[in-house]
DNA sequence: TGTACATCAGTGAACGCGCGTTCACTGATGTAC
DNA sequence: TGTACATCAGTGAACGCGCGTTCACTGATGTAC
């Protein structure tokens, strides 16, 4: 029944918006510990944040509006986590590989949260999630394109390519986490061997 | 608030288990037009089955248990469903796409079963899955293996190549439900490419 | 500098609901004599 | 063939619980005069 352990200090005045952020932050630390959306409860949320439930209203109109803040949030930080790992990167080869490594990590490193961005959801559907995903595509689609452009890559259809790629990433992401007790091969050599079968790179 | 909306006429005497089949029945179709395990009560089984709630302790000793009666019997389907695909396939890269085939259509027709058996649940795991899971991946090495003894692929380690059209297979089977409005290329297509790309068959 | 007041950041109690589960039961049907 | 009884397939009412949400409130802090 403990959340944060730590009795909470009020917001200083004006602070106030500080608790939105406080609260995704409940939510995704919730969703992670119990490796599903629907055990982010409004109630446990308050609980995690170590505030009162009807606290939350002040910043979120319902619940709905409250899980949706958390997946723009998670998917937000998962782009950003995959654009980061191309920085600094020159050799269009490595840049791929980055890229893949990043997304991949992610999605070893947040399981739960991977899942509630790449997996199917209930009708009602968030237009960020097709936005986002399409950005994180296109940064497929890009790295490809300069490896055929420097000559690394017989690529002549990036976006072919950065689909088959796709999808074997979210393989790579999404079934060793699900599958533990699997004898998966060991990650890092996996997913270079995936790459080199997907998109062929001199 | 009708289930289905024939009124329930009651087993015969000796043919209570019946009712056990219309349960995993009621809780499958449940699932699938939810989209989450959650939405897989107690309650609304028994009313999507046509029966009063307390009916169900008659076979399931409570709601995890009618649970994991609907995870095996969907990994037995999803099992039935691939191997039955291979019969009368005598060509073996026939089999193996024929194998896969049926692997990715299951994915799109039952999306929500799909997720069920191959993404990640609660703590507590089901033995059967794993089990389940590693004889539908030793159907694909065994696939891999007839072609490279049949000399029709150059592959040298099948459980490998298994391996990673694996995670292929489940991209495929698993991303576009979850994301339809990516113009995703034509499924046939784009199975055959990705087979391609991941195991070379001559 | 002092005081009244508005505003802000939250809270506690209560509501109605669907849930899993328990309990005592009902009524049809087969079986023993 | 008739009747008492056991068994079987299922039911209705009730429980305690956590949930989302609403409501009237509290108490600290800045601002106007």
């Amino acid at each position: 029944v403990t959340g944060t352990s730590a009795a909470r200090v009020r917001n200083a005045r004006g602070e106030g918006a500080r608790l939105r952020a406080d609260v995704v932050r409940a939510a995704r630390s919730l969703l992670e510990r119990s490796g599903t959306e629907d055990a982010v409860t409004l109630r446990a949320t308050a609980r995690e944040a170590g505030i009162a439930a009807p606290s939350i209203y002040a910043h979120f109109a319902d619940r709905r509006a409250m899980i949706e803040a958390v997946v723009s949030e998670a998917f937000a930080e998962f782009t950003t986590t995959v654009i980061g790992a191309l920085r600094g990167v020159t050799d269009p080869a490595e840049r791929l590989r980055a890229g893949c490594r990043a997304y991949v990590r992610f999605g070893h490193e947040h399981p739960a949260t991977y899942a509630m961005l790449f997996t199917r959801h209930r009708p009602s559907e968030l237009p960020t999630v097709g936005t986002d995903a399409a950005r994180v595509f296109q940064v497929l689609v890009d790295a490809i394109a300069d490896c055929a452009s420097a000559g690394r890559s017989p690529s002549a259809d990036p976006r072919r390519d950065a689909v088959a790629l796709w999808l074997g990433l979210h393989g790579m992401a999404a079934l060793p986490p699900a599958h533990p007790r699997f004898p998966w091969p060991e990650t890092e050599s996996l997913l270079d061997d995936l790459i080199a079968r997907l998109v062929p790179i001199r």
